[in-house]
DNA sequence: AAGCTTGACTTAGAATTTCTAAGCCATGAA
DNA sequence: TTCATGGCTTAGAAATTCTAAGTCAAGCTT
């Protein structure tokens, strides 16, 4: 017996943009851009048949099918993160906590994670593996490029005073490789 | 507030195996090869960072996290699948129209159709695809297995007097298969 | 009223994800 | 033993989704 199912990645956008009345903040919270947002939930309505937003000049108001529809979308994804969260016990933080290298807290880069950032991951200057390991920390930003096997690896390239980018890499716990958070810190980290 | 979700369209491929207990089954539902339900799958233990199945040479066992797991998903899934129909339903208010080819038309099965579940569906008598395809009806149950590429098709065996069942093929449009209506007709053409 | 800002939209093309196809391997059945 | 089943893996193809760039209308500010 088989569901009938919307698009669940465009239902997600949907679910974000009801919140926040608003496809950039949506964006934002989902770490895309609002384009694509905006085609996501065009392609829900046009696979639903019906409008779910009013789109003004400044902002969007819900359809009264849309309103109807967000409730259970909510209560729907909430309950989906509660049970992941149940049996994923790595995910239960709300903050990453990433150890950072003594050798790269001088980088304005990292300061830029300091001041806005921190709600973004809870910092510690560390470069200890071993922290990693045990599950202390969730991902380590370090100069040296190794890694031990099993741990997911990014390299980055840290904009410096100087102009020239020093490389770095972004050694995660595999669970945690690719969510939200780490998206998140990982284009903070490229991108600003 | 944003939650933390998991890859949906791995979760839900991880749904469909759980309850058929197989990637192959699984994979007939959601119309798409085995392998790509294995992958899928996959990619969703990899990112809780915990084994869902026990693969074994002919099957699949749900892990003890596993099988905590799938009850919240599954019951998610159904509410969003309530929740788009009710506000989306191609059908809502309206009755499936199904076609019955004349040679059924003595069966007790579909006497029982006619009679209470009057309300579940409105009969005409006809074999003719023509009219599904031009839109005039939802579905047609007929005796020949063949239907043009593109339509759903359900089998179906049909209680007969005699005792020996009458098998037969529920076609139906596309964009109706699965839906809430759909559902209980083929339920009732089943189970009474 | 002109100019700036905001936040929606559209589109082409790029990037990423997901699927298929094909072959592999272990088990159980004939 | 040999076949059928149903897992798995992989490369490459196909499809989806994202970004980037530009447009437009409305509400500020001066």
């Amino acid at each position: 017996m088989s569901y009938k199912l919307p698009p669940l990645n465009a239902l997600r956008a949907f679910e974000a943009s009801a919140r926040h009345l608003s496809f950039k903040r949506a964006a934002d919270e989902l770490c895309v851009t609002a384009g694509a947002v905006s085609q996501q939930v065009k392609s829900l309505e046009t696979s639903m048949g019906l409008k779910l937003f009013r789109r003004l000049p400044r902002g969007l108001l819900l359809t009264a099918a849309g309103e109807s529809y967000l409730p259970s979308i909510s209560r729907a994804f909430h309950a989906i993160s509660e049970a992941t969260e149940g049996v994923a016990s790595v995910l239960k933080g709300r903050q990453l906590r990433l150890g950072i290298s003594p050798r790269l807290k001088k980088y304005p880069a990292i300061d830029g994670l300091r001041g806005q950032g921190e709600q973004l991951a809870r910092l510690t200057l560390t470069d200890d593996l071993n922290r990693l390991l045990e599950g202390k920390l969730d991902a380590l930003l370090r100069t040296s490029p190794q890694s031990p096997p099993g741990l997911h690896v990014d390299r980055i390239e840290l904009q410096t005073s100087s102009g020239t980018p020093l490389p770095a890499t972004l050694v995660t716990l595999p669970g945690l490789a690719g969510c939200r958070e780490h998206r998140a810190l990982l284009k903070r980290l490229r991108g600003a």
